[in-house]
DNA sequence: CAGGTTTCTGCGTTTTTATGCAGGAATATT
DNA sequence: AATATTCCTGCATAAAAACGCAGAAACCTG
């Protein structure tokens, strides 16, 4: 193999997987580590990757990485995501939403996780694009740009021809009494298709939304299976919806 | 055999195969490796080939394993996008496939063209998306990750159903020959549908790509109507492809 | 077609490049 | 802090490239 072709081969590896360990590297290509090793160094001296200890890193990916500041109580939205990301398993097939929420979930998904996400928010597809193992499927129709999510029957068919594990849904108010709701007609046509199509419905919401009301009804509380805040479990904040059968995490 | 004889074989095993070594080559010749050498070397100073240690590369094995990172073309890939722009007017619907320089056209379109544009191309989508007047209709199906376009039997239908005024298609290789070629199965399959849903069909190419081949065929040259490159109309590099009846741009 | 000139080719030698190996230094991980 | 990787440095070896040269082939040219 000619050091060019092996070098392109990393390369390739380094941008599909956004980081390479050098020792898979050697035993992929069959050669010794120091020649991984000064390969990686050549690539990295010409920009075309990022050195780390033990392999290389993708330059896209690292810009995600730093490209997450700024978003609104992020910290909180990190916890919410660590508590979905349990609900995961291998195998399983998840329909999600859009939102920051979402998107944070989206980042911290395990390398290893071997799943099926299906979305139409381009964001989420972005990130979920980044990982390894995931197989992404997309929503297509017409995108709606301020909630960046393709929405239309189109879209809304396609749902219903499916039955995932689990939904994830970003969530923009929620309530006792009104149940989910929203701002945006057309995202709501989607979440409720997405609820019809899961057997578990998920709602992930920083604590600031619980008791609120939007103009637009998604759906009543009781079809909802479980809510994710960042609060611990036993906050007082959620004992009413505990009360009403929903399961808090 | 003849020193241009030989070279030719050398170019044409190097165009099918994207590499060889000096070493095979001069046992199927039956010259010294020495004549090989100054062959290869040869070929590298004329641009036909790329030399390296131990044997040489096309131009296309480069640009599909290297493309991704690097933006040294970018000057030129603006030039292709002004030219494309060109072409769209106010109301047109357009199909385009993925690829870096139809990345720059989204990039570079101007801000009050109206139009609406159907991609499965998530980075191309991304940048649509941030346009005000443009409308964004996404092709879904499975995320194909290397070429981070969606792929399979849902996308191709989808766009069976439309016949848009132009397809834009980034170009991995167009030979007077073998006409288009490019080397992902899937990405062929869609880019096949694009041609046939489409009134007009542009090639956006770096003059790089202009003369290569790639194993998979997508079109004959003849079911393309026009093909841009960095270089002006009247190089003569594009003479021939002129002369077949590719309008040029 | 003959003679001269240029180009091409192959061979030995030298130089450069690529790769692997060993052992100590540096860096993670726990 | 202890341990295990990983990294770096220098060195050895083999492969490939560069160089110079001489014979062979091709190609003018009168």
């Amino acid at each position: 193999m000619l050091k060019k072709e092996r070098q392109a081969y990393i390369l390739h590896q380094v941008n599909l997987h956004n980081k390479v360990l050098s020792s898979s590297l050697c035993t992929e290509i069959n050669v010794s580590e120091d020649t991984i090793r000064r390969d990686l160094q050549e690539l990295a001296t010409e920009g075309k990757v990022i050195k780390v200890h033990g392999g290389a890193l993708s330059h896209s990916f690292n810009q995600v990485y730093f490209s997450t500041s700024g978003v609104y109580s992020q910290s909180q939205k990190k916890v919410i995501a660590q508590k979905a990301i349990a609900l995961i398993n291998n195998g399983m097939f998840i329909l999600t939403s859009g939102g920051t929420t979402i998107l944070e979930m989206a980042r911290s998904l395990p390398p290893q996780l071997k799943a099926t996400f299906v979305s139409g928010s381009i964001p989420a597809i972005l990130e979920y694009m980044h990982h390894p193992n995931i197989e992404v499927i997309v929503i297509g129709d017409k995108i709606s740009k301020n909630s960046k999510i393709t929405v239309g029957s189109e879209a809304i068919a396609k749902i219903k021809q499916m039955k995932a594990d689990i939904c994830f849904l970003g969530t923009n108010a929620i309530d006792i009494q009104y149940g989910i709701t929203d701002n945006d007609w057309e995202v709501v046509q989607l979440k409720k298709a997405m609820i019809e199509s899961s057997k578990m419905v998920v709602c992930l919401s920083i604590a600031e939304k619980v008791n609120s009301v939007q103009p637009i009804k998604v759906c009543e509380l009781k079809e909802i299976d479980m809510l994710i805040t960042e609060l611990p479990a036993d906050d007082l904040l959620l004992k009413p919806y505990i009360d009403a059968g929903v399961r808090v995490a």
